[in-house]
DNA sequence: AGATACATGTAACATGTTACATGATTTA
DNA sequence: TAAATCATGTAACATGTTACATGTATCT
């Protein structure tokens, strides 16, 4: 399990809160590996429970601050050193270029200049943060700034690969875009279906 | 739910069994979207079920081929228009990258030399799945070949920052690598800790 | 006093993984 | 005939999401 030891990794720099952590997560490191509010919390007390993490402080409103203790120090190191990492990350952006068969050409067309202006946001954002970040010389400084550098490198290799692929896909056809241009009628809703 | 949507755009490109969707999975589209044998064929039967796919041939070891029909085909286009992507891949090797500080600086650098050493060897993969493939002109091999090329430029990318970031991390001092360092004897095996 | 930020917890549900269980057909 | 490949299904468990539920401290 993979949250479970990036909160270690991340108290490794420190004692922290779940919602410290929870801040860590939106500004940073969730980019690589989202979690949720739930989901944090429910790991922090199951980590404590076993003996990773100890409470370290209890503060105002309920507040609990979590250290890492050497049993937690140990297994983090485990994991970073003795488990493979799974190399291939899940992209579902990617997933939907593959099945982009089933919309007419400028359909895919436009999906893929979507993906390549949300890889330019996403760089501005990047530059942006990098900018308003205070890099003092402590360890997550360290490696966060790798982990930037990966994104910015992410982002404009992806904005790239859009301007190329919106051109591969060539315009459209009159009259292209096979049988799944003409959208019927009848929906006939479906038991599946949910997402927004 | 991705899976789902996955399937259906497999199948819009033709007929297939669970196991011709494994393969699938197995060879190419699982490298943006893995799914294992057991998930595939629930989903499956799930998809059938709901209407959205027909069981269009029976053949021999009980293998179940399944189309995709017209309610299946409004899905999938409703899926593709009408919900956003997930833009962020989850990446637990850039998970990692952002904990490293729990190692020393040797085993820090052992780590991202092995991430490029990795990107390499799936570049050289890609070439040769590459030549090793007819392109012949359906819609799959077009968006295949999208997302073949948008490989080929991710693992040059990380090749090249890990490059670079090897050279960050710069040379371990003597007797730095904080307390992280001295890997203490007992380890108390905890309640948690799975994988291998 | 009201809004915002701080702060945690849990229940229901959806998705994903691992392991087990079974058997038929083809190929060497 | 033994091994490999084809072919599916299910149960137990782990992980992740959404929604609900509750309350405190600070700032304007």
């Amino acid at each position: 399990m993979s949250l479970r030891h990036a909160l270690l990794g991340v108290l490794h720099d420190g004692p922290a809160s779940g919602y410290d952590l929870l801040r860590v997560f939106r500004l940073s490191l969730g980019n690589s590996w989202p979690a949720t509010q739930s989901q944090v919390y429910t790991e922090l007390s199951r980590l404590a429970a076993a003996g990773l993490l100890d409470v370290s402080a209890e503060g105002a409103r309920g507040r609990k601050e979590y250290s890492l203790n050497e049993a937690g120090r140990l297994e983090l190191r485990r994991w970073l050193l003795e488990t493979k990492p799974e190399r291939h990350p899940r992209s579902e952006a990617l997933l939907r270029v593959f099945i982009l068969g089933a919309l007419t050409r400028a359909e895919a067309r436009e999906y893929v200049a979507w993906l390549g202006q949300s890889a330019a946001d996403e760089g501005v954002m990047l530059r942006h943060l990098e900018s308003s970040v205070t890099w003092d010389d402590d360890e997550i400084a360290v490696h966060g700034r790798l982990v930037m550098e990966y994104g910015k490198r992410l982002w404009a290799m992806t904005e790239e690969w859009a301007e190329w692929a919106v051109k591969e896909i060539g315009a459209e056809e009159a009259g292209e875009g096979s049988e799944s241009a003409e959208a019927s009628g009848s929906a006939e809703a479906s038991e599946l279906s949910a997402e927004g």
